[in-house]
RNA sequence: GCGAGAGUGGUGGAAUUGGUAGACACGCUAGAUUUAGGAUCUAGUGCUGCUAAGGCGUGGGGGUUCGAGUCCCCCCUCUCGUACCA
């Protein structure tokens, strides 16, 4: 071995690392700090890993070894998400066992994970689907409903009549099942629900405290939906209903011509008129078979009808028409509104449609062409009735004022809404944690404590059952059992947990694997928790974090965890995306087309792909270079048909520059630029991964990947190997001596020093790679290599590229492990200059520089001297008027001239 | 529509509080070395000027300042999230 091969040294390494249990979190030790870094564990699919897992993993591996080499005690873990639907769905096509499938590509994640050189304590890894994981899962799912937070509901499912299954949401593309095509309709059923509803105003104030993204917590804020109002009760006429309506706008009740209930309101059969019973059914049916998308509908295109009846506005006295509209949803407020067409846009466009009457009650805009909805400017006007007047008050007054004589007279009160529902917690799946329930005389009883974990039961096929329960449901060995307190027949709860169950708790998990008296032991909590360092992708902003932050506050009022948030530091990777596309849009006239026309083209478009050298810049964009047109390129037909072609474009078409579309895409297997870890591994080395990841720029944005890129770290690589070794003999070069490190040599490694530890510190990994870059190229230009600044390098190197760092940490003749090595310190005494070099600037433009000794820099007569009898400066001066000198120490020379 | 974020060389990106814009890397050009190399080394590389002096440059327009990528106002574009939430 000589040159840098990392094939050579990295699998010997990662066993280094596994025979000692280098990474072995020590539990006792609780002298020092502790920092608790926690990734996103992986769903580990048959794909394997992309690399956007690589991503946060590298970052999160990073802080974890700085971490530990500043002296703090490092929980470092891993673990495995491994229920869900592709184990399930491969299941239903192969009959494979889904825990055969698991198994077998948490074996591959495993594997892969280990080949990047990731220092995890494996000998915490933990898998949801395991027994003694989902044991604890159950017994949560038992003290939320022992709390009442758990409760059976009818809620409507993606039910799909040909497939005979229940759909995921993600499984349903505009009303039609993904698989098949087949139509899909909402149908209730009995499911789980838990009442997260009841958390929305502690989940939503606690934001404030964590070190998050403000984008994420403002994506929760907004997903939580706080909303404060009114709820108004209008009397239905003739009959002896109320019909309860929310109200943001409590000062526009004098507006309110009309009322609509959602379809599926209780009181709709009630109310409805005999006359249009035949027509307002007829409407249900209808909208029963939109899914939630349809009701959404971008066009807004909205539907009604109107139910024959009437109620009355409680401040106007006058009777207003009720319609049924699936604009209002059921889910949201009381599922009924009352309707102020003068300033509610959809109720306006409503009215419009079906001729209802809109009355200005708030002066400021013209109600008879838009809904004015402006609160800040408003002025309410035809607001009177005989007891109050809100006319001449600004919004905010009116809304006060009207919600106390509501509240006085009994017909309303001031009123908080939240969006946030309740969360659906049913899947009628077999790929899931069983529920801890059985139903004894149809009704559910939670099994005692000593009866977990309920196992799920071993089937012949994974096919749903037909009649949209779960596979569960067919098992009758399983389903009938008899309740263990009273001895009854009982059956079993068939539904199981959705994925996002084994997600809300694994972090705590971790902390104490083995625990079998709960799911974690009280003394390690408290050590261990919160978590000071959780790293994952965007798409998790809302729902893993939300539902994991609800258990944590459930937890915490039963006292099982000691802090009210689990999370305290959150960062996003940003999505890695493929390598840039240059593509060229071709109409099927046979026309080139600009990216202006692109999207008003309606036919069907040949894309051509071509590389980086048959391009040039032109303006903005690139053209087709007619000197290199004619290199091979691919041209993809509309029916996504491959070609290569050389000499693609005639004479005629590159007299007009034809403009391409630069971007990079997602990677998509459908698109065929999918990087996968394991090629670049082999290709690289772990070592050129990890560092590309992180040299790519910075963490939570968005980048496209560049093979190029990576090369240019792994040269970047080789050069460290060439700073030490020698690569023809492999022995240590001359030029690395124990010497004491000149001055210089000092302050390039000090620099190195302060540069990186802050960069890790404030998660700037691509800088800090940069500065040791800057360090190796100086280094390279020694003639003589202290060995003491070698070994500090390779200290800073060492959580970047642990492998390389290892064997020439070795290689210099220490003892191995980096890992355990504490983290160089810099000294500022070791920074400075002897000179400081002024920029020199004429009426703000740099006209020169000047060197002034260090022990001089902050003299400011005489730095204004020199400044002004530098050459470069002068000329700019003569003949002119001298206004004004600036002088910032060691920053700046500014002189202002005039004429 | 609403909310959030971002626009810097051919490319990815630097620029910690307003103080020499383009660090570091990719790519490219020239040269050296090598049997060869996607290896290595040296030099160059924002644009525009004949090598020059200079001029112009951080999406566009205005402003504050001795000085603006950075601060303020207006506009444009892109990305992400969200979508009849009363």
């Amino acid at each position: 071995m000589s040159d840098y091969k990392p094939s050579d040294i990295e699998s010997k390494w990662q066993q280094y690392w596994d025979n000692n249990k280098t990474f072995k979190t020590d539990d006792s030790d609780r002298s020092k700090p502790k920092y608790y870094v926690l990734d996103m564990f992986p769903y580990p699919s048959g794909a394997g890993l992309h690399v956007g897992h690589p991503e946060g993993y590298t970052a999160t591996d990073i802080v974890a070894r700085y971490k530990r080499m500043n002296g703090f005690n490092v929980l470092h873990p891993m673990g495995w998400d491994a229920f869900g639907l592709p184990a399930e769905q491969y299941a239903v096509k192969t009959g494979t066992h889904p825990r055969i499938t698991t198994e077998k590509n948490v074996n591959g994640f495993r594997r892969q994970l280990k080949s990047l050189g990731f220092g995890y304590d494996w000998d915490r890894e933990i898998n949801t689907t395991s027994p003694d994981y989902f044991k604890w899962t159950q017994w949560i799912f038992l003290q939320l409903y022992s709390k009442g937070l758990a409760y059976q509901a009818d809620v409507a499912v993606n039910w799909c009549p040909e497939l005979g299954t229940v759909l995921a949401n993600e499984e349903v593309i505009d009303g039609k099942s993904e698989v098949g095509g087949f139509p899909v309709i909402r149908k209730p059923m009995k499911q789980w629900m838990l009442k997260i509803t009841e958390y929305a105003e502690r989940l939503l104030t606690d934001l404030d405290d964590l070190d998050w993204p403000e984008s994420i917590k403002e994506m929760q804020r907004n997903w939580i939906g706080k909303s404060s109002g009114a709820n108004v009760d209008f009397a239905v006429k003739g009959i002896d209903e109320k019909i309860s309506v929310f109200t943001t706008r409590p000062d526009t009740l004098f507006g309110a011509t009309y009322m609509v209930l959602a379809p599926e309101h209780e009181l709709v059969q009630k109310i409805v008129d005999s006359g249009k019973k035949e027509e307002v059914d007829a409407y249900l049916k209808e909208t029963e078979k939109k899914s939630d998308l349809d009701r959404t509908d971008l066009n807004k295109n909205k539907t009604g009808v109107f139910t024959g009846a009437y109620a009355v506005n409680p401040v106007t006295g006058k009777d207003i028409p009720i319609w049924i509209a699936d604009y209002v949803l059921i889910s949201y407020g009381t599922g009924a509104i009352m309707a102020v067409p003068g300033h509610d846009e959809r109720d306006w466009e409503f009215a419009q449609k079906f001729d209802l009457p809109i009355v200005e009650v708030v002066k400021g805009g013209d109600v008879t062409k838009a809904a004015f909805t402006d609160t800040a400017d408003g002025v309410a006007v035809n607001s009177t009735n005989d007891e109050i007047s809100l006319d001449g008050l600004k919004v905010d007054e009116a809304k006060e004022r009207i919600t106390l004589w509501l509240s006085e007279k009994g017909l309303g009160e001031a009123t908080v809404t939240y969006k946030l529902r309740d969360w659906l917690f049913s899947r009628q799946r077999y790929w899931g944690e069983p529920f801890p329930v059985i139903f004894v005389d149809g009704k559910p009883k939670p099994l005692p404590e000593d009866q977990l974990p309920v196992m799920l039961p071993e089937v012949e096929k994974y096919e749903p059952s037909g009649t949209g329960e779960s596979p569960l449901a067919t098992i009758e060995e399983w389903v009938n059992t008899t309740d263990p307190e009273t001895g009854k027949p009982a059956r079993r709860e068939t539904n199981t947990m959705p994925q996002w169950a084994g997600s809300c708790w694994y972090y705590l998990r971790y902390i104490d694997p083995d625990y079998t008296e709960g799911p974690v032991s009280k003394e390690k909590e408290n050590y261990w928790m919160p978590v000071d360092l959780y790293v994952g992708g965007a798409e998790h902003a809302v729902l893993h974090l939300l539902y994991a932050r609800f258990w944590h506050k459930v937890l915490y009022d039963i006292g099982v965890v000691s802090t009210k948030e689990p999370f305290q530091k959150l960062v996003n990777q940003g999505m890695i995306l493929g390598e840039m596309e240059y593509t060229l849009y071709r109409g099927s006239d046979g026309n080139f087309l600009s990216q202006d026309d692109l999207e008003s083209y309606e036919g069907d478009l040949t894309r051509i792909k071509v590389t980086a050298e048959q391009l040039s810049k032109k303006g903005d964009g690139f053209v087709i270079n007619p000197q290199n047109a004619g290199r091979p390129l691919t041209v993809i037909h509309p029916d996504g048909k491959r070609e290569e072609k050389s000499d693609y474009f005639t004479a005629s078409d590159l007299e007009n520059d034809l403009y391409v579309e630069a971007r990079s895409y997602k990677m998509s297997k459908s698109r065929g630029n999918v990087i996968n870890p394991d090629d670049v591994v082999e290709q690289y080395g772990a070592d050129a991964l990890r560092l590309y990841e992180m040299f790519m720029g910075p963490l939570e944005q968005v980048k496209p990947w560049s093979m190029s890129g990576v090369e240019g770290v792994y040269r970047f690589l080789k050069r460290v190997w060439r700073m030490i070794v020698d690569d023809r003999s492999g022995n240590l070069l001359p030029e690395i001596a124990d010497v004491e490190a000149a001055k210089a040599q000092e302050k390039a490694l000090h620099e190195a020093i302060k540069k990186v530890t802050e960069d890790i510190e404030g998660f700037r990994f691509n800088t800090g790679i940069s500065a040791l870059m800057i360090f190796v190229n100086e280094a390279m230009k020694w003639e003589k290599r202290p060995l003491s600044v070698m070994n500090d390098f390779l200290l800073l190197l060492s959580p970047y590229a642990p492998h390389l760092a290892e064997e020439l940490w070795l290689k210099l003749g220490n003892e191995p492990s980096v890992a355990h090595q504490p983290w160089p310190k810099y000294d500022e005494s070791k920074l400075v200059d002897d000179s400081k070099t002024y920029a020199v600037q004429v009426n703000g433009k740099v006209r020169g520089q000047i060197n002034v000794p260090m022990d001089q820099a902050k003299n400011k007569d005489l730095v204004l001297e020199m400044a002004k009898s530098e050459p470069g400066v002068l000329k700019y001066l003569e003949g002119k008027e001298l206004v004004k000198e600036i002088f910032v120490p060691l920053k700046i020379v500014n002189l202002v001239v005039k004429g």
